[in-house]
DNA sequence: TTAGATTTAATTGTTTACAATTAACCAAAG
DNA sequence: CTTTGGTTAATTGTAAACAATTAAATCTAA
C-alpha cells in the first residue's frame, strides 16, 4: 500500500468521508425543516433568495453548483407551495426571474432554527475546530472547481 | 449576526460546503469510474466488497449508512452488469449474500485510477493537510452517526 | 445586417437517496 | 407448537442530481 490517499480502501480515500457527512448532515438538517415543509436542496435555494431576492436560474445555479436540470424541477415545486414566483424577464426573455413570495420571505425567521439544530448537534465540538474544517471545505471546493 | 456557525448564510455553516464538495468531488471521479462502466456509489458497493467479498446487503450498508431501499435496486443494477451475484443465505434465508464474479474481482486492478486521479486532482494540497482534512470529516461523521 | 455562435431554461432518461411499508424469516418464551 | 418481537430485503413513491439534448433568445463578427 504506497500513499495513504491512493489506496483502495474506504476511509482513506477523502471522497466517501465527504459523501457520507454530506448525507450525515442532511439528515440532521430534515427534522426542523420538515417544520418548513421543504427539503434540504429548496432550504439552499430560499437561502440564496433571502440574501439576495429575485435571482435568474443560472445566477442561483452558480452559487449552489446546480444546473437546470436539477433547478427548473425543484424551483417549480416551490412554486406549487407558493413559496417563490417564477418570471420571465423582460430585458432577457431567456431569463427567469426567481422572486420570494410573501410566505417566502415569511419564512425566514422560522429558518433560523436549522443553524441553530445543527449547532446543537455538533456542540461537543470546538467551535474554532468546526470553523477550520469549514473553510478547509471552502478549499477544496475551490480547488475542485477550478477547471482541469 | 450572532455565532458565525449559526448564521443564514451558505457558506459558514458546515452544511452547504460539505454538500457541493461531496458533489464535486464525486464529478471528479466520473471520468475514471466510466471506464469501468460503474457510478460512484456502485463503485462504493465494490470497494466494500473487495475488502470483504460474500457480505450480505445489510452488512454493506452498514459500512456505506445505506439502506435496503438504495441498496436493493443498486445491487440488482451491478448484477444486471455481471460485477457480482446475489445468493440467498442458506443458513438465513432472510440474508443475501454479495458475491463479486470473476468481472467484479478483475476490475479491482482497474479501479486503481480512481484515487489516482483524485490525488492529481489534489496534488496542490500537503498530503498531510489532506489528511488531517479526511480524520476531521471522519471524526464529523461520528459525531453525525451518534444517535441523538 | 445577418449567419453563426453563445446563453438560458426546459426536457428526457437514468441513477441515487430515503421515508414508509410489506413480507418472509428467525429466535425465544410460554 | 405457537405466539411474539425483531431482523432482513424488497417495494412504493417522492425528490434530487446530472448527462445529453432541445428550443428560443441574444450576441458577435464579418
Amino acid at each position: 500500500m504506497s500513499k495513504v490517499q491512493e489506496s483502495l480502501f474506504l476511509d482513506n480515500q477523502i471522497s466517501f468521508p465527504l459523501y457520507a457527512a454530506s448525507r450525515l448532515i442532511i439528515q440532521a438538517c430534515r427534522e426542523p425543516l420538515e417544520e418548513l415543509g421543504i427539503t434540504y436542496p429548496q432550504y439552499l435555494v430560499m437561502l440564496v433568495l433571502w440574501e439576495n431576492d429575485g435571482l435568474a436560474v443560472n445566477e442561483i445555479g452558480k452559487k449552489l453548483l446546480l444546473d437546470s436540470g436539477t433547478l427548473t424541477p425543484l424551483l417549480k415545486r416551490l412554486e406549487t407551495n407558493n413559496l417563490i414566483k417564477r418570471v420571465r424577464s423582460d430585458q432577457d426573455e431567456r431569463k427567469v426571474k426567481i422572486e420570494l413570495s410573501f410566505q417566502g420571505k415569511s419564512m425566514k425567521s422560522k429558518a433560523e432554527k436549522v443553524p441553530k439544530k445543527i449547532a446543537e448537534r455538533l456542540k461537543s465540538w470546538e467551535p474554532n475546530a468546526l470553523g477550520i474544517l469549514t473553510s478547509e471545505i471552502n478549499r477544496l471546493i475551490n480547488t475542485l472547481n477550478q477547471p482541469l
